[in-house]
RNA sequence: GCCGGGGUAGCUCAGUGGUAGAGCAAACGGCUCAUAAUCGUUAGGCCGAGGGUUCGAUCCCCUCCCCCGGCACCA
């Protein structure tokens, strides 16, 4: 039975290009993911997008003497590109500056309001005395009054680990124009969240099956709630939808608040977009469906606590809770990645330790990084991007193993046969090796389900070094000379298990894999091309999509017949190798860039 | 400081209350269809330190050291 899987996907921060780490933590594990479900014939719903508010970008755009729109555009239109470019397979990819994203959020806020979750609260906040700006605390430098550091920081001293209140600092100053800050009463909406720790802890207690950091994490800190507020003294954001507030321009929602809403309003949109407005439902509203959401660590607590509580706040009501009637869904898991560290240091874009997915991709293949941040990413724990690791893993594991089992298959398949080969009688050797390679569908499949990624790569890797053994241990090019339907009967086999694990490898390796799929002479799309489509809204307002036809897509996770006489194409490298010299280029390149 | 996670072979990482695992690197051997790729064999570890529970601990408990993240106005 096909089950409805919706995979939430953390939306990139629109205030730069994003690096390999953002990739690593969240885009290749979840692409894996939603990609294995389609083959498994799911129905997938893969949303994300750019997260476009907050000081951030505001900062960015001052910088640069532009509005917030036009530094949102365009990281945006980098991101997307990107992120199709390494081949994330998003339903839909959009931004949290639609029409759509705004309404929802505001039918969020709103709803959360009448029923009684927001409270209204005066806190102090400080601001530019220069330029009548909020000032966040982390935007504020001052003397640590703990240690006497001249550097702290508002929110924390780096220098003694002390928690800070910016109010605190001795001569405090704004870290963006140098001016003293300006501490004064404002009025902000905060969350309840303490209304929501009883059923918080009843609900984290129940997911069983979480990593058990999220959920010993997430069970740790319900035990201390707090309200926290969800509007911010800024110009750039979702305005507040009260009637008090709707025409003020000095108050927005809070881009953390908005962006979590993203999943269901680019649900919505995505619904929308393809003509059924109400299709949404069928993973929102469905007790059945299963939302498993990827992100980086430090994101744990905005979706096991805060998301989740503005949904069971939310519940039913509004706009958008009824239809069906059901309430909204929580998540069903939380897969969460640690972090990805380069050449052994933190990624650090404002220092040039970084490594920018556009640049990796202008000089290497798509696959081969898929490769490296699938079987080496920080999927349990931290773990180190190298370049010489890099190299290593493409030409020793990528190219040696798979990459050269598929070649010296189908060169030997295409010069004796141009086809596949008609066996003669199997023997137990050819089934047993068949059956295991086939038992890889269960044993892969399992794993990726339950986001094990690292593991079932190299489960399909290691099937894939059997069939090298198996290759070396029947040596067909030597038997074809002799016994030429033996000598079929061995390739046969062999291009059984390649077209086999080309299926596995898809999930991972898509661009690969369909290359693969066309040389083995089949025609149709296995993993095709994802697509950019342009939507324009109310007000004429047009932003660019990425999504893609997987409809159209074929494949399916589950052993495949691949038919005897069916001509093959002249085989090519799936890979490149990589000379060792790029490692020494590389270091270097980085090494210009840091400062 | 508080909370959570991690520390296992040269490297990158799995894993388990019952004699420590993989890939790569290393050494040796085989093969030469294949991108000098492959296949086989060997070697390699006080499982961060110390204590405890247990017949038995790398695993469970306590203390400590080191790394990472969070700690609520960065996202």
């Amino acid at each position: 039975m096909s089950e409805h899987i919706l995979v939430a996907v953390a939306w990139p921060y629109a205030s730069g290009p994003r690096h390999l780490g953002h990739i690593a933590g969240f885009g290749i594990p979840s692409d894996i993911f939603a990609r294995y479900h389609r083959l498994k014939g799911n129905h997938v719903l893969m949303v994300s997008g750019t997260d476009e508010h907050g000081t951030p970008v505001t900062l960015v755009a001052d910088r640069e003497g532009l509005s917030p729109a036009a530094i949102a555009d365009r990281y945006n239109r980098q991101i997307g590109d990107d992120l199709s470019n390494i081949g994330l397979s998003y339903d839909t990819f959009t931004r949290t500056t639609t029409h759509n994203h705004y309404q929802v959020t505001q039918d969020l806020f709103t709803t959360l309001y009448y029923k009684g979750y927001l409270l209204k609260q005066t806190t102090q906040g400080a601001f530019s005395s220069k330029t009548g700006r909020a000032l966040p605390d982390r935007y504020i430098e001052g003397t640590c009054p703990v240690c006497g550091f001249g550097e702290a920081r508002g929110d924390q001293c780096d220098n003694c680990g002390s928690q800070l209140d910016p109010i605190d600092l001795i001569n405090p100053r704004s870290k963006i124009d140098g001016s003293p800050p300006v501490f004064q009463d404002t009025e902000h909406f905060f969350l309840n969240l303490p209304a929501f720790a009883e059923q918080l802890t009843e609900w984290i207690g129940r997911q069983e099956h979480w990593r058990p950091n999220v959920r010993s994490f997430s069970l740790n800190l319900v035990q201390e709630l707090k309200p926290r507020p969800i509007t911010r003294d800024i110009d750039w954001g979702v305005p507040i939808p009260l009637p008090a507030y709707v025409d003020r321009t000095d108050k927005r929602i809070y881009v953390w608040f908005d962006a979590v809403i993203g999943y269901l309003s680019a649900s919505i949109e995505w619904a929308h977009n393809r003509g059924t407005p109400d299709a949404w439902r069928d993973w929102w509203q469905n007790p059945q469906a299963r939302h498993v959401y990827f992100m980086g660590k430090d994101n744990i607590v905005f979706h096991s606590i805060i998301w989740a509580s503005i949904l069971m706040g939310y519940g039913n009501g509004g706009s958008y809770g009824g239809g069906s009637g059901t309430p909204l869904q929580l998540p069903h898991n939380i897969l969460s990645s640690e972090f990805l560290t380069m050449e052994g240091r933190k990624f650090s874009s404002s220092r040039g330790i970084v490594i920018y997915v556009k640049d990796v991709l202008s000089r290497y293949d798509a696959d081969s990084v898929r490769y490296f941040l699938a079987i080496a990413g920080p999927e349990n724990q931290d773990s180190d991007f190298t370049w010489a690791e890099f190299v290593r893993r493409n030409n020793d594991e990528l190219v040696a193993n798979w990459g050269n089992l598929v070649n010296r298959t189908l060169t030997n398949a295409y010069r004796n046969f141009g086809a596949v080969p008609q066996p003669g009688p199997l023997t137990e050797r050819d089934q047993q090796l068949l059956a295991e390679v086939e038992q890889g569908f269960a044993t892969v499949g399992d794993a990726i389900d339950v986001g094990r990624f690292k593991a079932a790569l190299t489960e399909v890797m290691r099937l894939s070094a059997q069939v090298n053994a198996y290759l070396s241990e029947q040596e067909p090019w030597k038997v074809i000379k002799t016994d030429r339907e033996r000598g079929g009967s061995i390739l046969f086999i062999a291009l059984r298990c390649v077209d086999h694990l080309k299926m596995m490898m898809t999930p991972f390796l898509p661009f690969s894999s369909q290359r693969l799929h066309e040389m083995l002479g089949y025609t149709t799309t296995i993993a095709g091309p994802l697509l950019f489509r342009e939507y324009t809204e109310e007000r004429e307002h047009t932003h660019r999509v990425l999504t893609g036809d997987y409809d159209t897509w074929d494949g399916r996770w589950a052993p495949t017949s691949l038919p005897v006489g069916q001509a093959l194409q002249a085989p090519q490298p799936l890979f490149k190798k990589l000379d060792e010299q790029i490692i020494a280029e590389e270091l270097a390149r980085m090494e210009q860039s840091e400062h």
